[in-house]
DNA sequence: CTATATTTGCTAACGGTGTTAGGAAAAATG
DNA sequence: CATTTTTCCTAACACCGTTAGCAAATATAG
């Protein structure tokens, strides 16, 4: 008896049609503009079949959150395996994190908080690790450091690389026209300079 | 007749009072909870009191935005004025920058875009440039290029500096709790890089 | 095939938000 | 004292997230 089965194929059905639909509005309208109301109109059903699905409106921001993060690990990976010089491994995902950043810019806001409160603390750790990971690996092989993680200076370095990334890219998002569009040139120099420090 | 001055006056109070209300609120509940209503209630006036001194809840904030610029501009000349060597005053100023950061977390929170629409592109331009033109100069002492703060290379360093400090913050603010807090070393870690690469 | 149980999806509400229209009361002006 | 101006409030509009409660449709059991 498939009964139960396609039942819950429905109502997975329309689970992603929640999914999709919002995500369509967030394309149009920006993160500010989702409501519950405007996905429920959308969608064609009531207010209420929504939390038949999801518990509220976070837990709708929160699923993207980690759809951003897999996606984002997986673009970064990519790039990391594009040569064996961890020197240019670091810098094809300074420029996939880059690219991901102004090619889904409505991930990378919703999960580095440009405006949403979701993805914070302990929401997203294990989709979080995964790109600490690759991240840290070519700086770790750069610096010849002892093969340990949880090195200090490794640590610190990771934290300055990802820091430095997310300013650039969320100040160039903001875009406070004071100074001049400066474009990849200031993440090139930026990453340049530091792996000129990674090595001392 | 002192009339229509004391008039003037008592309704300048009702702004400050508009004001302070507000900020005692945003210090108690952060800027996400501050609704018009509340001020409203604090001040023992009715709602659309507030309407006949601002235009909208935005011109509130970017009344605090403003107040924040210009107090940032002020810690960041202080600092500048630390000392005469160009290193030691970048340092000084990145110092200040980061302090304010965390001594004025509501000022930058609103400033610089973590959760609020306000401050964006033409805003607050006068008081942005100020403290551009703050940074701007060790920077162009460092470099010893030509002293046109035009020049391609120095703009790009100081959005790289500006950014940079940015993304630290910002990441510090957000608290991701993937890595462990490396309070300001990292800070004086991205600084000395980035003055090393500043000498070539 | 009918009766019961379950699931589904709705209306309507609660309490909150920013914003504004319109009118009553108070104050200043002639 | 009458008139005009200013001050300030009530009440509403249109949104928001969220939930209680109920009606209709569906599936299950006898």
């Amino acid at each position: 008896m498939g009964i139960t089965e396609r039942r819950l194929r429905q109502k997975e059905e329309i689970r992603s049609n929640i999914l999709a639909t919002a995500w369509k509005l967030v394309l149009e309208e920006g993160w500010q503009s989702l409501s519950i109301r405007k996905i429920a109109d959308a969608i064609e059903y009531s207010v209420p079949v929504i939390y038949d699905h999801f518990e509220n409106k976070e837990a709708i921001l929160l699923e993207f959150g980690k759809q951003g993060f897999e996606l984002l690990a997986k673009k970064l990976q990519q790039a990391s395996r594009k040569s064996k010089d961890p020197a240019e491994q670091l810098k094809a995902i300074a420029d996939a994190y880059w690219n991901f950043a102004f090619q889904h810019k409505e991930y990378y806001q919703l999960m580095f908080g440009l405006g949403i409160a979701c993805c914070e603390a302990d929401k997203c750790i294990a989709e979080k690790s995964a790109f600490r990971d690759i991240v840290m690996s070519p700086i770790i092989a750069i610096t010849k450091s002892e093969n340990d993680p949880r090195n200090v200076n490794v640590c610190l370095k990771y934290h300055t690389f990802w820091s430095v990334m997310h300013g650039l890219i969320s100040i160039k998002l903001m875009n406070t026209s004071v100074e001049p569009d400066l474009n990849k040139m200031v993440l090139d120099d930026a990453i340049e300079g530091f792996i000129k420090n990674l090595r001392q």
